[in-house]
Parts: structure tokens; C-alpha cells; sequence
DNA sequence: AAGTGGTCTAGACCACAGT
DNA sequence: CTGTGGTCTAGACCACTTA
């Protein structure tokens, strides 16, 4: 029988010794994607700790984004990446088509659900930073969720300054058929440079809520910052892609193939 | 006083209750960075729980990579990205200075500990696949993690198939001044395109280990597969970022600021 | 020596799905 | 109903660092 008795033989703690042995079925196929795990009432018998102890072990799987639990039925091998997603999306730093997104889906699926909440905020300190406000400047935020088949994909949020826009068709909630940045431009405000950054972290409660994700999902963070000719910053968008649900990837060619001599 | 008993108050579990409230004292500066946390038994008396439901909540904050338990001090909330890091590297999917790293790295601090592992593997099945190898052909493999400061930084691992490169200068653990890319031209195998694909998961327990991961630290997985003029891919590359040592940054100029309308 | 967090046990009650 | 996982309690022992 697989998973014997755990006291007193290997090395590391019990949880661990449990959870390297079931990592090791998932690897090797014992356990193959979508198959149940045993009950932990099964698994303290197997292993011979107590319950407590068990799941620990499979916490820590859960953790790693290696099995997730169903609630009362039981624990399940995660399928790794069984994903609609992101073959061959762009991954272009510099414009190609204009108003291309720099993380742009190609989707063979439907993506509807634009739905875009428009909102006046308090700037959070990320974003009143980027777009230098003073304390007490506020700002329009057109937030958003993409969806994909139904499931949540991705987070859109926009931010400008409200004085900027104030009146404009980035106040009203509808798509905005030439883009927000057109839109920004006819206003005067048409940015000739950003700055992007990406994090990659777990996500907050706040994420995990909009996005629906389970635990053991990390998240790329993506926050574009737009700036016009003279420098001055009129546009934050923050993206947020699930790690279970993206792959950023994309193609080069022509000589120099980069990262690095190893 | 802050962290009132928490019993039949709020909304949700204890430990979610106990967790919220101190997740909002990091996020209002309550609680600052790098500042101590309440002992796990001062909490137990403050919430009014046993000290199993506060280490619970506890560990959710860990796992979101929040805060982090440093032994048998106290748990201090994480220095959100105190980090060396990445100010302005470069992203660029096509090549400017030839040899030049996609993630290339600009560290003001040194970067030591180019110690190269060079051995001869039994390709992983990932390796495998994007090398075309049938199953019994082996590779070489030249594994490293960079270090910074004395720090791991980043884990840079390249495959190549063995049949290529037998005897090569690759298959010397030394450092290869021209590049591994130029070698593998100067045997013929001169690479034209390349497919990258960036993913976002948590560490395998072998990525914790070599980069000196603490739990709640996912990390970006970046496989760059090489390619000769008639398709034969020829190199896998794999790096792996931890997602809290890294901010992938870049600068974009010009007109047409991506990011999609919202 | 004292205090910290890390682990484990033993037992209890709950909400929720499928039978 | 039964069985599942989710939560919580109460108490114990340990390893480690710091004073």
C-alpha cells in the first residue's frame, strides 16, 4: 500500500514527510490530474497521525497549487493549466497595431461581460503616487472584470485625474469605442510614454474576490503608467492576471536569442 | 485597544475576523513595515481564541506573503519589496545589444556566484517536449542560481541535447565568455527564433531550496525555447524569478499606449 | 532560564453535499 | 441520514534564540 505508516522513519516533520509522499504521486502519475485524493479519515489511518496532522500536509499541497479541495466531497489533483488561455498573445513592449493591448488575448472563446463600473475615488497611495495627486485630489476609476466563458479572467482597473476628465466620455460607463487613450488625447492629454511595471505576488482578498480564485493562485501584477509630452502622468491601469489562467507568451525571432550564457 | 476580542461580533470565521483586522493595520501603517507583531500569545488574549485559531490567521497572512515568522523571535510585517532588484531592466522581445539577457539585470550591488553546475540529464518532460527529444535521449544541462549580494536572485538554467553539443565548450562548467548561444552557431547550430513563455505559480520545493524561498513568494517561470533556421529547437532556457526579488519594469515611448481601453 | 514560534495530539461541533 | 472537509478548543512537547 502506498502512504504507509510515517512515525519515526523518514526525515522533516510528519506533515512533511505526508505531503512529499502524496507530491511524489502527482508527479509520477499515481494521483493523475482531476483524481480524487483518499479522506483524511483514510489518510490518518494510512499515515498513522492524527487528523490534524493530515491536513497540514494537504494544506501545504493546497498551498502550492497542487491539489484543491472540494469542499465536502473530498480533495482533488489539481489539473495544472487545463486552460482556455493565452497561446500566442502579444507580448510587445513597443506599438505594432495602435491600441493593441500590451497584453493582448487572443481568445477563440467569447469574452463578454464589459461591464465597466465608473466611479469616483480616493486615490489608494499606489495610484496617487503614480499620477503625483496631492492629498485629497481624487480620481475617476473605470474598473472592470474581463471574463471568459463565463469565468473571471482577468482585472482591467483604469485611473485618471478627475480634473482631467471631468465631463468626458471616460466619466460615462459604456465602452468607449475609440479608447480611453483617444479620448484622453482629444482632451489634450495624449501620452507619449509609459512605464510598466510587473509584480508577482499573491493575491488580496480583494482579488481574490473579483477574480474568484482559490488559494495557491498567485497573480502578475501589471501597473501601466501613462505619460503625455511634458511628462506629467494622466493615466494608472492596473491589470491582474490569475496565475492558473494565463500564460504570457510570446515569440522573437532574427538572431540574438537572449537570456543570458548559462 | 486595538484588536478587540473577536467573538460573536464580526462577519466570517475567527481567523478570518483576526486576520482582517491585522491586515488592515499593515495596510493603514498600524502596523509598519519591518514592525513586530503581537506574540502569538498576546493575540490569543486580545481575540479572545486559542492560540491554534490565531496562529491559523496568522498563516493566512504568511501565505499571502504579508508577514513573515522569523523563528523564535515574533512574526514582523514583510518589507514589501525592500528590494536590490530590477529598477528600468530591460523587456525586450527583440534584440538590441546581441548577448543581452531578456530579463537582463542592472544591479548597482555585484553579482557573484556564477558557480555553474554542468551535467548530464535525463531530460524532464517539459525539456523533453520543447527539445523534440525522443524518450531515452539525454541532455546537458547548465544550472545555476545567480546570486546578489550574497543573495539567491534567480534561478538560470539552460538544456541543451547532448548529441549537439558533446564535447563542446558547453559541456565545461566554466563560464562561456561568448555566450553558450555563440557556441552552439560556431557548431552549426545557429538559433533565428525563440518562444518564450512566462508563467505564474508557486515554487516547486526545489525552487524554495535553491533560491531560499519563504512560503507566500510565488515566482515568475520564464521557459525560452530556441530555434535554427530549419526548426530544430536547439536550447531551453529556464529562469525563475522570485516574485518577491523582481519587478519586471520596462519604458515605452512614442505614441499608442496599450494597455486596451477601460 | 525564559520566551518564542513549530508541531502534534485528542476530541468536538459545524455546514454542506450526495445517498 | 451519512460522510466529507472546515473550524475550534485544550493541552502538550520541542527547538531555538536571546537575555
Amino acid at each position: 500500500m502506498e502512504g504507509m505508516a510515517v512515525k519515526k522513519v523518514g526525515r522533516g516533520t510528519y506533515k512533511q514527510q505526508i505531503s512529499d509522499d502524496l507530491r511524489q504521486q502527482i508527479a509520477d502519475g499515481t494521483l493523475a490530474p482531476g483524481a480524487k485524493l483518499p479522506t483524511e479519515a483514510k489518510l490518518t489511518d494510512q499515515y498513522g497521525v492524527t487528523r490534524g496532522t493530515v491536513r497540514a500536509a494537504l494544506e501545504i499541497l493546497v498551498n502550492e497549487g497542487l491539489i484543491i479541495s472540494a469542499r465536502p466531497v473530498g480533495h482533488f489533483v489539481r489539473d495544472r493549466k487545463p486552460m482556455v488561455v493565452r497561446p500566442q498573445a502579444e507580448f510587445r513592449p513597443r506599438p505594432y497595431t495602435p491600441e493593441m493591448d500590451a497584453f493582448m488575448t487572443e481568445h477563440e472563446g467569447r469574452a463578454p461581460d464589459q461591464k465597466i463600473e465608473v466611479s469616483i475615488w480616493e486615490p489608494s497611495g499606489e495610484v496617487a503616487k503614480r499620477l503625483q495627486l496631492e492629498s485629497g485630489e481624487l480620481v475617476v476609476a473605470r474598473r472592470r472584470v474581463r471574463h471568459l466563458d463565463g469565468e473571471p479572467f482577468n482585472i482591467n482597473d483604469s485611473f485618471f485625474p478627475l480634473d482631467l476628465v471631468r465631463d468626458s466620455a471616460i466619466m460615462r460607463p459604456e465602452n468607449i469605442t475609440p479608447g480611453a487613450n483617444e479620448t484622453l488625447a482629444e482632451l489634450g492629454f495624449r501620452q507619449v510614454r509609459a512605464i510598466d511595471e510587473i509584480y508577482v505576488r499573491m493575491p488580496t482578498p480583494d482579488e481574490v474576490r473579483r477574480l474568484e480564485l482559490g488559494p495557491g493562485t498567485p497573480v502578475a501584477y501589471h501597473v501601466c503608467t501613462g505619460y503625455t509630452e511634458d511628462g506629467k502622468p494622466v493615466r494608472v491601469a492596473i491589470s491582474v492576471y490569475p496565475g492558473d489562467r494565463h500564460v504570457i507568451s510570446y515569440e522573437r525571432r532574427r538572431e540574438a536569442q537572449p537570456d543570458s550564457e548559462a
